[in-house]
DNA sequence: GTCGTTGCGTTTTTT
DNA sequence: ACGCAACGAC
């Protein structure tokens, strides 16, 4: 009965069986915080404690709502009703539909996308005369999601807390813009969570029904909490004279959403919040080995202000390979070292899905993708491209995929009654067993059965119907093969088939707010097709780009932004691009100082901690940031992680050789401060004046990037340069450095 | 409305 | 260098 207990370590036990009063979990990387969570929402329920629709449970993404509400069925062994389990916005939103009359909507109210509010805000804006390029909408959007996040209403902002965007007035167009949504009967997200706020904090009786319903609450991801979330939280899980069964589970070491208006301080006032509160640690780590865990412990103790937590090794195998720091030269060589890596473990027998390569910003990815593409390796994108996700885009593409290739089941079935076409489980399971029967595709099977009479009456007609558009649209597409048609053929063929095939309509008849939104996203599917001469070139390319049903559980390198991987975990870990400037991000320096600089240092934590075995960090010397390249020095981050712990690769000597030589700027335009290399004036600093002296033909020069070449003509401050290595190149004369003959110079550049 | 040109910005992302 | 958004022209 209680066996599920049985499988936890006593931390992981204690934090379950605590069951009443507040609770803290503080749960570090890989100590089994889902678990906990899980197992704790099972044992409330099994033990009699509550019943299911008495619980409160919060997660942050939909992602974590799903795995949690499998889990418990899982434990529970059976599914569960009437939970009140979802993501913040999703349990507000529901909350909000009751009482959604006491801030002046109606039950019905809209939910807006980032694209209306923007719309919506931009009016506002204009009716205010406001000079729209000085002041762009989105930036004034971010304050009014800023206000929004930490609870502030329109009549709450004091002068002080006002920013001076469009001159003064953006508190005046945050209320009209709030008006013009209660007007429009609509919500942009921030409204979900600040409506019920609002209405718990005025309306007693609302709140004492809350307060009567919830007897427990669980809450994952706290540290990810903003105020408005804790005030939520807070007016739920306070009642007078009852003790709050309130558990979060969280750990401030992997806070790295502040940016997006996280307060880590919530968690680190916790027991102030919630006197009497127990503190449960989870420190036993069963993902990483030790000196992975010794590397991302010893980085993340430069941080200040920490709970305090220590990661030990809760495996029996915990020893193994010390992480890897390598130096490499450049980006070039940075993914080619990765890409050579991944090779080498791959033929030692590790799967592709195993492996990550988690980068700092997306535009990193692009190096990595060539690199694989031209090793073939198979990789997948994560994060990048959701557009495909969604449920109308697939829908479509499974539809074009049914019209593209009659054999394709999985795409046939997922439209067969998508709009409803009376196609239940009898009519289904009838085509399911002629299709096997007969040993030929559904659609066949679907011909077959409308021939000999199987199929009758309204289900005949609409499935008859549906063939025929299907059949007409691969008539049309065969006819733009042959012909020497335009192009756009496809387009118009596709176009006919989702409207003659109904989709198009079933989502105008749909009257729920995402409709419209639906219907415009299947025309930027639509819109999408031109860049393809053909429909099949197309699906290509979506299936190469989509993480559809088919290749999900293919062996693929798995590629994404370090914040995309939290909660994630692989055997094997690139960490590429620690570098000043770049990760730590300049920009979040310059924005946050320390506090900036204390959240990368924790998004470094995550990186490393996502690693089960094996894990390589690297930096590059020379990276190419938009149009040019820019020297760079290692990260901070690299010489915070204990020697024991790590072993040095690659270039490092020469990399230090070349930190002396290297200028001070990363960017161009913010100075480095860790560590001051002193720059050797004349070549290295771009922007500054043509220099004075020529270099005529046949002289000898040095390029940072390109290495040693002899320039060949010279037009104003342009050289035609043939270089040893790199061929000829056209630069600037700013980039290259005169060599004397016989000067040796460190030729730090080619170290392979 | 739709097309083409110009100009600016360029980290991270969920709901 | 590149992409996207905003504006002006048809």
């Amino acid at each position: 009965m209680t066996s599920y207990l049985e499988r936890l370590n006593p931390e992981q036990r204690e934090a379950v069986e605590t069951v009443d009063g507040p609770l803290l979990v503080l749960a570090g990387a890989g100590t089994g915080k889902t678990r906990v969570l899980t197992t704790r929402f099972a044992h409330i329920l099994l033990s009699g404690r509550a019943s299911p629709g008495q619980v409160l449970a919060v997660t942050f993404t939909n992602r974590a709502s799903r795995e949690m509400r499998e889990r418990v069925a899982v434990i529970l062994g059976r599914p569960v009703e009437g939970l009140w389990l979802g993501t913040f916005h999703a349990l507000c939103a529901r909350m909000l539909r009751r009482h959604a009359e006491y801030v002046g909507l109606t039950s019905s109210f809209t939910i807006l996308d980032t694209d209306d509010q923007l719309r919506l805000l931009k009016q506002v804006m204009e009716l205010h005369r406001i000079d729209i390029k000085r002041w762009p909408a989105p930036g004034l959007m971010g304050a009014i999601q800023r206000w929004k996040d930490r609870g502030l209403t329109p009549d709450r902002i004091t002068p002080s807390e006002d920013t001076d965007f469009a001159g003064g007035k953006a508190r005046q167009i945050y209320g009209d813009y709030q008006e013009r949504l209660r007007q429009l009967n609509a919500a942009d997200f921030g409204d979900l969570m600040l409506h019920i706020v609002e209405i718990l904090r005025t309306r007693p009786d609302v709140l004492a029904q809350y307060h009567r319903a919830f007897r427990y609450i669980l809450v994952d991801e706290y540290q990810d909490t903003n105020t408005i979330q804790y005030l939520w939280l807070r007016l739920l899980a306070q009642r007078e004279g009852f003790p709050s069964n309130i558990c979060c589970v969280g750990d401030d070491d992997q806070s790295i959403y502040s940016w997006r208006g996280a307060e880590v301080e919530n968690i680190l006032r916790f027991e102030k919040d919630f006197p009497g509160a127990t503190i449960v640690r989870l420190e036993s780590n069963y993902r990483s080995t030790a000196p992975i865990l010794g590397a991302a412990s010893g980085l993340i103790a430069h941080n200040e202000g920490r709970m305090g937590k220590t990661l030990r090794p809760g495996r029996e195998d915990s020893q193994g390979d010390k992480v890897l720091i390598a130096s490499v030269w450049d980006s070039d060589e940075e993914a080619r070292l990765v890409g050579e890596r991944i090779e080498q473990l791959h033929r030692e027998g590790n799967t592709l899905s195993e492996m990550a390569i988690l980068v700092r910003a997306g535009f990193q990815t692009r190096a990595f993708e060539e690199r694989m593409i031209t090793l073939g390796l198979p990789y997948r994108v994560i994060g990048g491209m959701r557009f495909y996700e969604r449920a109308e885009i697939r829908d479509a593409i499974a539809y074009m995929r049914a019209m593209n290739q009659p054999s394709d089941d999985l795409a046939f079935e997922r439209i067969i009654n998508l709009p409803r076409r009376g196609v239940g489980d009898v009519a289904l399971s009838a085509l399911h067993s002629r299709a096997r029967a007969d040993r030929v595709p559904m659609t066949e099977a679907v011909l077959r059965l409308l021939a000999d009479g199987t199929l009758k009456g309204r289900v005949r007609d609409q499935l008859g119907q549906l063939m025929a558009t299907l059949e007409r649209g691969r008539i049309g597409l065969a006819e733009a093969a042959q012909g020497e048609q335009i192009a756009p053929v496809h387009i118009r063929v596709v176009e006919t088939l989702l409207e003659e095939s109904g989709y198009i309509d079933m989502w105008k008849r749909d009257k729920s707010p995402d409709a419209p939104g639906r219907l415009d996203n299947l025309k930027e599917l639509v819109r999408a097709l031109v860049d393809f001469e053909t429909l099949g070139g197309f699906l290509e390319h979506v299936s190469l780009v989509m993480e559809n049903d088919e290749n999900a559980g293919a062996d693929r390198v798995n590629l994404m932004t370090l914040h995309g991987a939290k909660g994630l975990e692989f055997d094997n870990v690139f960490l590429p691009g620690w570098e000043e400037g770049l990760f730590p991000s300049q920009r979040t320096m310059d924005e946050s100082g320390n506090k900036g600089l204390e959240e990368e240092r924790r998004l470094a934590y995550v990186g490393i901690t996502r690693a089960r075995k094996r894990a390589l960090i690297s930096h590059a010397a020379n990276r190419r940031i938009y149009a040019n390249w820019q020297s760079s020095i290692p990260s901070r981050f690299i010489d915070e992680i204990p020697e024991e712990h790590a072993e040095r690769m690659g270039s490092t000597s020469l990399a230090r050789e070349q930190l002396r030589n290297a200028p001070t700027v990363f960017s161009g335009q913010f100075p480095l401060m860790a560590k001051r290399p002193r720059a050797i004036e004349s070549w290295e600093q771009p922007g500054r004046a043509p220099r004075s002296d020529t270099l005529a033909p046949g002289t000898r020069v040095f390029h940072q990037k390109f290495g040693y070449g002899i320039v060949k003509s010279a037009d104003d401050n342009k050289l035609d340069v043939e270089f040893e290595k790199a061929g000829f190149k056209r630069v600037l004369d700013n980039y290259v450095q005169q060599v004397s003959e016989g000067e040796i110079g460190a030729d730090i550049g080619t170290g392979s």
